[in-house]
DNA sequence: ACCGTAGGAGAACGCTCGTTCTCACGTCAA
DNA sequence: TTGACGTGAGAACGAGCGTTCTCCTACGGT
């Protein structure tokens, strides 16, 4: 491969990175996997992360920008309040139908690594808390009480993790039901 | 040590399996681990289960007949049928503070191994669509609607999950308002 | 044109770990 | 007593993999 900018070489590897420790998990893929999948050399990957957990690291911190830009933007078209959160699963619906769809990166990567991994674990804990924190503005901005938030948390986190196991979309549609009720309810 | 009827044997590996397992991830504990936890011999280890994966098997069927045998024990406690569902939420939030909790021993098993052991991956999903069908009789039993069940389930998931990240118990409190309020509309 | 440097290909190193093998010992049947 | 057998302790084997090293090529500045 002809010689290639530090920047394009960097966001290669993080693709493929992203395929690979998504698409088999983190342990099944090795740094030659990725050198063969991405055409970034050894030597340049370990320039890029000086050990495989960085480039772990910077492929869950590269996906979460991703992940959570690509949910506020499809609620955004949304005007009504209500109707932002309830867009939350249909988005769900949508990302789980997507070819390749394996569940939650941060869920899986936890169950992986989250016991030996304290950096890994506490990016997993980052992009939870900020997902959180994101329904928690809708639900502030549809006047809804608070302890809505969690609930409607607990719904999408089963769902993701219900979707991942059984590979089905339906667990989107289930948990919108139940936070179009508790949004009723509220 | 002495020598120790294959039955007695085959308990101690397995009850080493599921504290180191459950505890640091299947990937992260050998089978001398194993061993060494066991005092069972690596022969003998390998007379019981010829690879790491049959041991692996085993620790987690063991586990699933356990964990719905103390569920189902918790639950029948409970006389009211729309208390004995409200009874799954404050058992997830005893297990949750237990010591050693580290989540979902089936989620954190399916993150790790669901995309390279189609044979875990195939349990995992026997375990949820067990406990799954037992929500759905809890369910029937309380006069509800069956979609109610899956909308539980979820929920049950989510904090199961939540849980795991964050070290809290507060989920299933979160979870049980939720289903509370569900079991309300239903 | 020439040399220093960066980069690519891939071999090599060292460690871990699943699995098997060796060997010595204790037990039990004949 | 003896010898076949099962067992435990642990060495050994072989593969996989993270990481580094070697060697060679190509290019850029002077």
């Amino acid at each position: 491969m002809a010689v290639m900018d530090s920047a394009v070489a960097r966001e290669q590897a993080l693709d493929a990175a992203e395929e690979l420790f998504y698409g088999r998990g983190v342990q099944a893929v090795g740094m030659d996997d990725i050198r063969g999948a991405s055409g970034v050399s050894l030597k340049r990957l370990y320039q890029l992360f000086p050990a495989k957990e960085q480039l772990v690291e910077a492929y869950l911190e590269r996906r979460d920008v991703r992940w959570r830009n690509r949910l506020a933007a499809f609620v955004a078209r949304r005007e009504d309040p209500r109707e932002r959160i309830l867009a939350v699963f249909d988005w769900l619906e949508e990302w789980f139908g997507e070819d390749g769809f394996r569940g939650c990166a941060w869920i899986n990567s936890y169950g992986e690594l989250g016991a030996t991994s304290p950096r890994v674990a506490a990016q997993v804990r980052a992009h939870k808390d900020a997902f959180r924190a994101y329904l928690a503005g809708l639900v502030a901005d549809a006047g809804l009480p608070g302890a809505l938030a969690g609930q409607l948390f607990l719904l999408a986190e089963g769902a993701m993790v219900t979707a991942g196991i059984t590979g089905q979309t339906g667990p989107a549609r289930e948990a919108r039901e139940a936070a179009r009720l508790l949004v009723r309810a509220g």
